[in-house]
DNA sequence: TCCTAAACGAGACGGTACGTCTAGTCTTGCT
DNA sequence: AGCAAGACTAGACGTACCGTCTCGTTTAGGA
């Protein structure tokens, strides 16, 4: 068996080479037109180096991502709940649909779908943090009295989240993904707490 | 220019063998480790055969789920609308993650992330036909008084279907997605008429 | 077994028209680059018809040759038997060369290296009448004195045709084989009758 | 453009397993009927590694053939000139028949005739060099009044190698060609040098 | 003059091999 | 020891033809 790499002697200039070239390739040519050996070739660096230290092509354009996207997860709070979810879904949709990010996001994910580890290593590194965070800000709406207490903050978020990533990979084009924060409002009418009976 | 192959002196024999085939190999082995080779091999047919009639392994796993499917797309209508839905969201869901057409599916939808000619023969033979029955069920519950009528229906079938194929997409596991009916209810509270101000 | 097809009802209109496409299509594409699909489609006729005549295309274009060269294979006969020689060696390497049978003459020989029934097919149909009608030349030229006597005239014949085939088959190039009319002199030293002993 | 390999790093033991297999395979089955994709697989190794280093069939039988033949093509001396030629052309016969070599030469030759830089190959690394220990000898045969001086010594090669490669390559048949050294002794009755006028 | 059997055009079929592409591994210096 | 470089085995890709096999459609001789 191959021994594990000793990262300590790991080559931070290939790593960054590797990376760039993986976001720049897939950014220009899209993720399924990218190959290891593409990416090796314009970061002039020999392909065992990649498979050293990742597991596919997934997982290098996932690294790449993130470090694009840096760890920044941070949701608005104006206090107004309606307002923040607002900002924040047309922040995603307009990612998803236009931003740098949108060809790696878009091709990370159809990966992950026959890829286990992938998928868990995206969830671990950019949606559970987010999720995290739009969390913590409807537990504090709750709290503030603006959205109802019986259910639950992970529900609320599905409920938020859901529309644009289902608009995003059904194909429902660009436009109708970045209406989806007009969703929020909807999604609101039965999350709003009620003095009368609901 | 390789001119259009002629249809009417297509063999029905060779289409079945490689429908079968393909759907045969992705449930087995899942759509990534699928090749045309490969269905040509189990289906007994020489690889230009599936060239001739279809564009990539996507368009012949996607036929092939089709014709696993039907064209049955009925939504139920026991005149309550809170119960039809649930009934359909949690069949939907069963579908995605234990039915025989999964694997397909996941596959298919991964490709089409990247292959926008596949991404439109889904949306026109499976999704078209399943938001357009809902829609209609939705009308009758908005004429009926169960649903209220200043949120157009195309909205509230994203607001039902969403959550479904969002935990699905992004991984959130099987058994999330099975629950996901129940946020049907809390879809719901919103979309009630009500009698005194919203 | 497919029974034989009846001579009597063969189109005499696909017949010319697959030869003259065949030897259209060799003569400007070399006999490797032409298929038997091609042929078929210049001819404007189904596989099939080719299939039910001819064996191979081999098969096909030595026939084309044939049509066009005629069954003419007389020899000259001036009485000069060195003059009629360097003219028949001369007329045979322009052929080889740069006739309109030129690339159908070196791609059925090379075929026939391979193909046994061609090889047969293409002796029998021209180079055996060739040879017969130098050999009768060759015996009247002994019978006048200008030959010994003691030398068996097929064997004269070889003599003669090596060198212009010895030299376009092992790609000595297109001036060697044109000069090769010059070698009738030199085998012409030997095969000249001597009063003294030889 | 594909750049050049690096012929430093090739593999020594690929090479010998292409070279063997081809030869082995083309010995057994004929030339005609050998695949890239059997030599590959015969020989373990991956078709790009023969493209990489061969451009066609052709190339890589040539190469093997060369390698059986060793690179000695020397010319019997015995100092009888006569004696030598009809060694010689005993053996080249005798290889064209029923030699390890039979089957690769005659693919290759048919090969070439459609084929430039096959063709040049095979002059330049076999029949020049076999050309050239010839000619030696006839000219110490010239030097020692074995042969007449006044017809080139390359013309007189032709003309003893002539006949063999003809009835080989026009299907006289294998017995035909064995015979072809009894030739040596007609073309010599007009290359002897002569006291009296010629 | 019609009938009918065949040859015909067309082209889809099961296959084979092509030559290319990329994957992931292995080997060889170089730093 | 990790690196750049790149050759290696492996195997799928999509294409080109092969030779066979239906299909209707002429077409030409015999009834």
């Amino acid at each position: 068996m191959t021994s594990a790499p000793n990262s300590e002697r790991r080559s931070e200039r290939a790593r960054r080479a590797i990376l760039d070239a993986a976001f720049d390739l897939v950014s220009r040519k899209g993720f399924a037109k990218v190959t290891i050996e593409g990416i090796a070739a314009q970061a002039g660096v020999g392909k065992p180096t990649i498979y050293r230290w990742w597991g596919s092509k997934g997982a290098v354009v996932l690294e790449a991502m993130n470090e694009e996207l840096g760890d920044d997860f941070a949701f608005p709070d104006t206090g107004d709940i309606a307002a923040d979810l607002t900002t924040q879904i047309t922040a995603v949709s307009r990612r998803l649909v236009t931003g740098r990010i949108s060809e790696a996001f878009k091709g990370v994910m159809a990966e992950a779908q026959n890829d286990a580890a992938l998928m868990k290593a995206f969830r671990e590194t950019i949606l559970e943090p987010s999720i995290a965070e739009c969390r913590a800000r409807l537990d504090s709406a709750v709290a503030a009295g603006q959205l109802r207490s019986d259910v639950p903050t992970d529900v609320m978020v599905d409920l938020f989240y859901a529309p644009v990533h289902y608009r995003h990979f059904l194909g429902f084009g660009d436009d109708a993904v970045r209406r989806s924060a007009d969703l929020v409002q909807d999604v609101l009418l039965g999350l709003r707490p009620r003095t009368d009976a609901g």
